[in-house]
DNA sequence: TTGAAAGCGCTAACAC
DNA sequence: GTGTTAGCGCTTTCAA
């Protein structure tokens, strides 16, 4: 490890401090600083004199020290309620794209469904990020406003007042779904229900009952279920229960759960029962059959949730920028949707003669 | 935005400080600091103190601060060639779970399949991290080796000369599945290449012409391709084109790709062409066909990524834990292969006779 | 066992 | 325009 290979000036065994790159250009360290910074503040001969010796001694500001006086770390935290659900792939793309292009870095955290944890990491890592991104927070309305309170946030698909956010409008796209299922002849709709403590999740709900109401067709609503695809094999079976012809999963993670165990209780899809997903994942246009589901911008929405908080960073303390940000939803229909059958108890057993109903 | 509001100690408005906390303990704050940072070195009594009083204040150390002293900042930065990649799910899942043990904080950077973007942003975060993990570098052998002496590194699936990594024995597994196309009766096979800067693609290709020689079967390439979906049409009219009966793909995303392009031009899968994919990602299980692959322990890479890092942090300069790992891979059976043809042409058109093949 | 004091690398007043 | 001087919040000698 001698310094050559270290890559650092070949003069001393340690990375180039501010102060090498002024001494090396003999200034102080104050110009060196503004040089470097605030470039317009500082004579061109000098600045590109500094400028050379930082680059000959490879400096590199240190971030930690900057953070120090300025207050600022140029890093912004992204909360997701779990790694593992491609819903936040997106999420995480989309914010990681326009972080970058920003010069920010982006701390992810994974806050595993849990209030708690989502409340102390934000206290934790507090000084270390400049503002947080939260998809799909697990926090209480009240918490969450004195939150934003105390940090510069953005909320994705959670409308809280006093808190910035980014609403991807899936109950409207919700009300697309039904008026689909409906000019299908589905008469029933049953909501697999995903977590209680989801904001999504009741909003979801309120629309599909809202647009049932309006078409003159039954809502129920059966769970609820982890947003996870293991729970696809419950929330199945409690569909064929309810003995609906259709159903709207409260997101594709479970919808697609739900394909294998409708396959392995010989259940057709759409035949028997027609599945609606949301968001649109990785995966809801190869699964079989291709879901029908409601396509969200996820990653405009990482994106825009970005643009809105560095807005707010660089205006200082001025929120002058708009606060909340609606995108819209669309159907997109694929295999998993179709007529309904004149029998509708689903049984899984084709050979049942049909039974009229309602 | 009052003090209250703010959640800090009524007295004033901002955070507490360690000289807050000890001055509220009536003690010296290096006295307060090593009661909060190293127990043992302080009377019991006085230590209770202060940490009630750090309570009381809701203190919560600066990291950035306490990095520019000690130099380590108890963060990780885990770099990864495309955020979009399922593939990388697994690794960040991994490491995010390992690393939020073990208190430290990941910082996640997307270099874009390129080995500048790679470099730079290791360059520029430096003093930010105490380590990284490279998932998949695109860098040179030289400039790897050169970087693991700045930066404790841990490279996943990249097997470099003084570079500490886990391996994820695919090769072996690609072995394995050729061994599998053989007994189905496939004489010939076709290797999807992936990029040709990735390590894994290499390591992939010779280990299917190793196996292949040991078979008795011919081995054959096409491509690059990008390791995405998309490329998936042009990789699959590519085998196509090759006229051979099976084909291993670079990866699970390239092959479910391939799977959509089969289907478009009327060919059967695995009835004219079997295909094999690598990684086991999320969707290799309920694409149409399920696709058999070789399932790779990927969150378990990144946890082991991980505690190796942290292991070489913790022990000071001294390596002494291994600088190595592998890991084996299996191969899934799933419905993407099943016997050859005796007619191997695989033409869209099934009508056409079999023809008599070497 | 504890305190005083010196900095880590940088920015930001404030002078000149 | 540029230099001087204080710190930011913390850890860490070094004394006591």
């Amino acid at each position: 490890m001698s310094p050559q290979h270290r890559g650092y000036s070949s003069v001393q065994d340690r990375p180039a401090t501010l102060a090498d790159v002024a001494a090396a250009s003999g200034v102080a360290t104050s110009t060196a600083s503004r040089a470097l910074s605030n470039p317009g503040r500082v004579n061109a001969v000098t600045r590109e004199r500094i400028e050379r010796a930082a680059r000959e001694l490879n400096y590199i500001p240190n971030s930690q020290a900057r953070a120090l006086t300025s207050g600022r770390t140029r890093a912004i935290a992204v909360l997701v309620s779990d790694v593992t659900n491609p819903f936040y792939f997106g999420i995480i793309r989309g914010t990681q794209q326009q972080l970058k292009a920003a010069g920010y870095t982006q701390i992810l955290v994974d806050t595993e469904e849990s209030d708690e944890l989502e409340d102390g990491m934000l206290h934790k890592l507090r000084p270390s990020f400049d503002g947080a991104i939260l998809a799909a927070s697990r926090l209480t309305d009240r918490r969450l406003t004195a939150l934003a309170d105390e940090v510069p946030l953005v909320a994705i698909n959670r409308q809280t007042r006093g808190v910035a956010n980014v609403f991807i409008d899936t109950p409207n796209g919700v009300e697309q779904a039904v008026g689909h299922l409906v000019s299908l002849g589905h008469r029933e709709i049953v909501y697999a229900s995903g977590p209680e403590t989801s904001w999504s999740n009741e909003r979801r709900w309120r629309a599909l009952v809202r647009a049932a109401e309006g078409y003159g067709v039954k809502a129920l609503r059966v769970g609820p279920f982890a947003p996870r695809q293991y729970a696809g094999a419950a929330a199945a079976d409690a569909v064929l229960h309810a003995g609906s012809t259709a159903c709207i999963a409260f997101n594709d993670l479970l919808a697609i759960g739900m394909l294998a165990r409708f396959r392995e209780r010989g259940v057709d899809v759409p035949g028997d029962v027609s599945l609606v997903g949301c968001d649109d994942i990785f995966g809801a246009d190869f699964c079989n059959p291709p879901l029908t589901t409601l396509t969200a911008p996820i990653e405009q929405a990482g994106r825009t949730a970005v643009a809105m908080l560095l807005a707010r960073l660089d205006d200082g303390a001025a929120p002058i920028t708009r606060q909340a940000a609606t995108l819209p939803t669309h159907l997109t229909v694929r295999a998993s949707t179709g007529p309904a059958r004149a029998a509708s108890t689903a049984e899984p057993t084709p050979s049942t003669p049909p039974k009229g109903r309602g």
